[in-house]
DNA sequence: GCTTTACCCGACAAAAATAGTCGGACTAAT
DNA sequence: ATTAGTCCGACTATTTTTGTCGGGTAAAGC
């Protein structure tokens, strides 16, 4: 699993789709036009979104895209998986070629980190994130409404010393 | 936070580097051997750790590298961290000058997920990884001499259908 | 002191991935 | 028929990754 901007560009699309969802399809032009994601783009990876079945399309005039069944139930590793197409990069590729019983081993610590992020990505539903947003929104108009500080609402994990830009 | 092969790199070398502890330091050479990693590369990596005080070096003949401190007070997250020299790739480079609303909510929205999974990778050791891999080491000898299969002694953690080739 | 072994550092270059373009299909509603 | 959209492949530009090269500097051992 890689975590790009890719990625970021996809989660972000079909977050998009699951908060503009109603019983119009959506466009990719207008995902491209609030997201500012270019369409050709967006085309690409709707492209694998739809064959891995994250969503379906509906085509000619007032066609686009919807998620192919509820938020809750399409998860952050699934949307990223889609449009990663898998490039094992790990040289040893699985089938156990691989030579040194050392590279071996760190390899193996590294699949299993892989394996932890998955999983917690795999814990993640499009509709979790939606939620927690919509409790951050109120929490931020409140406070905007009371002391009109607290310029980034955003979640504080563990307090850790991180800028919040990047993932 | 980016998840490429540049921070499985540095994770990997870290590792190495927590596994070959002793009283000498480890040189960058050992490390290239052992896990087959360009040297070149691995001095750019370690410019960083260093820099970012996760390493310390020792220069001349007998020279190499060591944890700056116990591979228990040193995580992922901080490693990742260290080598990807945070560009900001929001576009609105936090000091919100978001333009139009929809823009920022789903923005921060990715903000929300970054920061899950920095908070997640901030809680991994190095001696998490290692104390892990310890275990399903023994595990593995054990079940080779017993019924000699399964072949790829990994940690399931979720029932997932991933293969477990890359991050 | 000299040599050797390492770290250090910047500039450069090849390769890969990302991001985006273009042109042309096809499909269905109006 | 026209039009608004998905679809699709090929092509290109940009960026990032990955690695090379050449030369430094520090310290140990002779």
């Amino acid at each position: 699993m890689r975590l790009t901007t890719k990625g970021r560009y996809a989660v972000t699309a079909m977050l998009d789709l699951a908060l503009h969802s109603s019983d119009q399809p959506v466009s990719l032009a207008d995902i491209s036009g609030r997201q500012d994601i270019s369409l050709s783009y967006l085309e690409q990876l709707f492209s694998k979104l739809r064959r891995n079945s994250l969503v379906s399309s509906v085509r000619g005039p007032g066609g686009g895209y919807r998620l192919s069944r509820g938020g809750h139930d399409i998860f952050v590793a699934q949307i990223i998986d889609a449009v990663n197409d898998t490039v094992d990069a790990t040289g040893c590729g699985g089938t156990a070629d691989c030579q040194q019983g050392e590279v071996c081993l760190t390899h193996y610590l590294w699949c299993d980190l892989s394996d932890q992020i998955h999983g917690f990505l795999s814990g993640i539903s499009l509709s979790d994130l939606l939620e927690k947003r919509e409790v951050q929104t109120i929490a931020a108009r409140q406070d905007a409404r009371s002391h009109k500080s607290h310029s980034l609402p955003v979640t504080e994990i563990k307090g850790d010393t991180l800028p919040v830009t990047e993932i």
